[in-house]
DNA sequence: TCGAGTTAGTATGCTGTTAAAGTGAAGTTC
DNA sequence: GAACTTCACTTTAACAGCATACTAACTCGA
């Protein structure tokens, strides 16, 4: 690899005015235009790349950050990370993807990993409401936030959807169609997004004088929800809507559906937590609450810049679910 | 940030001591077991992460690599990221994902970008066959490799499905089944993907003396396609069956499809290369040419760490692609 | 007291940035 | 015209955190 150093040595310059013509800033010291010109092209004739590398290094700043989230594929996450990136990439920044797989010990080592490689800070979404890497990352000083839920009893700003204003929008469609018997599938309530959507949920239902027909909290997976949700709809009487807390548990739900051999809407209706790009192409006619994944990366990205900065921020940035009717 | 030499303040030891114990070489410098113990406690006190950015500046070796798609909505890209990535930590590198948007001018400055970070490798997906930003990162030296699609007239390695061979799968699937008037939709030749699965189809009517009922290269997006298809289905005599060489084309003639009002399998079919994973679902009956995406990701990062260490390198890894009927 | 075996320290370099200093020529002052 | 200043341009030196080759000091038994 080509070094300024280098550079200099071909030129009989001093490393230093390599690095001021570089950086663009001969003006500020001076540089001849001779000079100038003679430091670019040899620059670009050998190829040279400025190491990141040694600037991260010397400015103790890396201008990189990372989004540690946990399934990849999933379409909102994907959509987080975009938004997230294109933010980033205004900024100046490198955005880290990295993968927590859900999973505490992992998301531990990830985040070990992203402090080690030094990144400006760090998005995050907590596998837990008690998540003692994030306990620790705050006493180490590395700003973050998190993005779509957040840990019990420290005050870290949090960019998500309003969950709960989702579930009632999902729970009130169903009402205003004629369905009152609505049961629930979601995913372990250690995960916030689940115990809000949930919370969501039965308040929603409380409101309209309303008893949930069934709550199960299940792994938040299709195979799982396609069981719970066969169990659910050989109950008697049958439940006439569910409302099912992510993508993978709406897919699960329908697959059940379909097993059974009942018809949506006719035997019973189906509302899922985020939306699904092929929903029109479904078998079944799919409601779902939608959420404004690339606003989601791109504000937590917008709250990290401010947090580094020092600036004041919110407790929470909460973003407005939209229903898709379909 | 805690640095060894604090930890070595602390302990008045020196760095170099510190170095030794962290760096688990405490027993090729024999260091006494009570030293050891005291640096490591005092590191674990003081939370020290050590950094990788001055280890790589030191070492000349960032022990990550590059992963440049062009759109990580796509499934298939998602996939190969992910077992590219899975690959990557049971090897001890990080794999950073980076986006080219099947753009040029994003590509060059990506892989600039990359290049001024110091990855190791590059696992790149070029956006056209005749891609210069590839070529001079030849030049460079810095070692990479190819995924899905290569560029023309350089001898570096690649890792894709047989495209030729999925496009036959198709074609005999929808023989068998007795259609014989095919149209193809597809995406620019530019992109070799594309060129390789209408050869492929061309050469698999060919075999059996059929002319293809139809050939449309369009943008690679539902859009397009579906244009494209309503299309197709307007002539007369109506194509019997459809290949569609992308998802989002399949997503798009599927909604041309529906928009036509006409039946799967009754009027028309549709083959379609890459799995949807809710296929099951559809409102359709979709035979799709699976990819194991996993498989391409994990195989392109292996097959780079053998040029990165000077192994002999097959030019080209083909995986078989595999029929999903439905 | 010599040397082997232990244990720890010194010095150096990796690349780029920047404050501070240097150089040589032209201009100014007494 | 000698001494000083200014200006335009460039260099010197130090530093960021870690790894490691080399060096040093100390202990102990022969």
């Amino acid at each position: 690899m080509i070094r300024m150093k280098d550079i200099a040595a071909k030129l009989e310059l001093s490393q230093t005015t390599v690095s001021h013509v570089l950086t663009g800033k001969h003006a500020h010291y001076r540089i001849s235009p001779a000079t100038v010109a003679r430091v670019r092209t040899m620059a670009d004739k050998l190829g040279y790349r400025s190491s990141a590398l040694a600037r991260a290094f010397r400015d103790r700043k890396s201008y990189s950050m990372a989004l540690a989230v946990e399934d990849l594929t999933n379409p909102f996450w994907t959509g987080v990370a975009i938004g997230a990136e294109r933010e980033a990439e205004k900024e100046g920044y490198t955005l880290v993807v990295a993968n927590t797989s859900g999973n505490a010990e992992r998301e531990r080592r990830t985040v070990q990993l992203l402090q080690e490689r030094r990144v400006d800070g760090l998005i995050v979404s907590p596998v837990t409401v008690a998540d003692q890497a994030l306990v620790d990352l705050r006493r180490d000083g590395l700003p973050f936030v998190q993005i779509d839920r957040s840990i019990k009893g420290e005050d870290i700003p949090c960019v998500r959807t309003d969950h709960v204003t989702g579930s009632a929008l999902a729970v009130d469609h169903l009402l205003r169609r004629g369905r009152r018997e609505i049961a629930f599938v979601g995913g372990p309530v250690e995960i916030q997004t689940f115990q809000l959507r949930l919370a969501g949920f039965r308040k929603a239902m409380a409101r309209h004088g309303l008893k949930p027909a069934a709550v199960e909290l299940i792994e938040p997976t299709s195979k799982a929800a396609q069981e719970a949700v066969r169990g659910i709809l050989s109950r008697k009487p049958r439940p006439t809507a569910i409302y099912t807390a992510n993508i993978w548990i709406t897919l699960g739900a329908l697959r059940a559906v379909r097993d059974a051999r009942l018809s949506i809407p006719g035997h019973l209706e189906v509302v899922g937590f985020d939306d699904i790009a092929e929903a029109d192409l479904l078998a079944y006619p799919l409601t779902t609450v939608a959420q404004d994944v690339e606003a989601i990366g791109r504000e937590s990205f917008r709250l990290l810049l401010r947090v580094m900065r020092g600036q004041k921020v919110p407790r929470e940035v909460l973003l407005p679910p939209r229903l898709v009717v379909r």
